[in-house]
DNA sequence: GTTTAATTTAAACGTTTGTTTAATTTTGGG
DNA sequence: CCCAAAATTAAACAAACGTTTAAATTAAAC
């Protein structure tokens, strides 16, 4: 048994169950499946998070996160003008998604599912939140006539929706861009660097008031 | 029993399947929630497609699309501006997905699985055709002079991305925006309109070699 | 009208699913 | 050392799963 496993066996579950669940989806992994991966009896499921639904209940308590004391932060300083609080929140959401990637592949499967699930409405209010501080980073710019009066809403989810597409399409994109696929590591290293100056480049034509039409 | 279902079975029953795959998932879909929708008996399932798998296979051929022919008549046009065919892109994607947005759901979460199969493969491999021909267009741009040197890859890659967080996040961005929810129609309407103006603003602004730094 | 093929049906097949049971082992404080 | 609590186990549970069967019905061809 390594010694992570014997650190803390309910961490080490909440670790494969991430994995599988990111690899193969919440109902395309099999509790016998995690308990195998894990080294761990079947029972031992039932007997620390007492079913598959709140397996996943606590991975996502555990692992979502303090993200919304950041942006408010970022928020209140004075210091940094708006252009400087764009850089910041690109790096902190590529560090952020590429670290916990699979986590990030677990709450997309999951929000967009139909039927809804205390999970679901907790990810999305999480969400929602987030969002909404970031908005007032975006309104403070503009205020401030360094931003374009831009789609506050949708200027979001293009820079959500290109990290989603590069980390939850990696297949794709690793072989568009003939980066080694078999590498994980090297891909969200190669792709973290590209990502934070495309990102920047793109928001800071797209916001610059100076380029409005 | 309704008109289409006479005309042609099969293609109700594949209709039926992607609402429920798009809804629940490829594997939170049963062959008996399919067979009960579609008002058809549980074995016609297998009569027609022979298994699950080959019934999303089924799926997949019937739905996949004329896209590269678009994308490559598009290349071929002469009297087009890279302007005029950034902006037709644009509008061609936001048609093609808003009016098959069910069947967009199914794509992104079968090529996010883990496991290689041979629709994952296939479904690869058409998006990586279609995104080999638009990365002419914006070559094509760029060695006019009127492109800046910008990421390609990850420029496609927020385009689509926009769209497919969109679509798949509907959930989260008509709350985000004070769309209602309940009426999907209007919620597709609106939102196509806005994100014609932004992702052809926001392009405007990244692509062009005048706001080049 | 008879016959052959295509379609549709209800029932059953063997697995796999999530969960529970009841017995066993391990643990730690008195 | 003892003993109650916690942890772990193998086995079993019923329900749901994808798929197949063999009989019944409908359609089409001659």
């Amino acid at each position: 048994m390594s010694l992570t496993e014997k650190v803390d066996k309910r961490a080490h579950i909440l670790s494969v169950a991430e994995q599988l669940f990111a690899e193969n989806g919440f109902d395309g992994t099999s509790v016998r499946d995690i308990a195998q991966l894990a080294n761990v009896n079947l029972a031992m499921i039932s007997y620390y998070f007492g079913s598959k639904e709140k397996l996943l209940e606590a991975l996502v308590e555990d692992r979502a996160g303090y993200t919304l004391g950041v942006i408010e932060e970022l928020n209140k300083n004075q210091t940094l003008t708006p252009w400087d609080k764009i850089d910041k929140l690109v790096e902190f959401y590529i560090e952020k998604i590429m670290n916990n990637y699979r986590f990030h592949c677990i709450l997309s499967q999951t929000y967009n599912q139909a039927k809804s699930s205390p999970i679901k409405e907790l990810i999305i209010s999480i969400k929602m939140r987030n969002l909404e501080e970031i908005k007032k980073v975006i309104a403070d710019g503009q205020r401030k006539k360094l931003f374009a009066k831009v789609d506050v809403e949708l200027t979001m989810a293009s820079v959500f929706g290109t990290l989603t597409q590069v980390v939850n399409s990696a297949n794709l994109y690793s072989r568009l861009m003939k980066i080694d696929e078999t590498d994980d590591a090297t891909y969200r290293k190669k792709m973290s660097a590209r990502l934070k100056t495309h990102l920047q480049q793109m928001l800071r034509a797209h916001l610059d008031i100076k380029n409005e039409e």
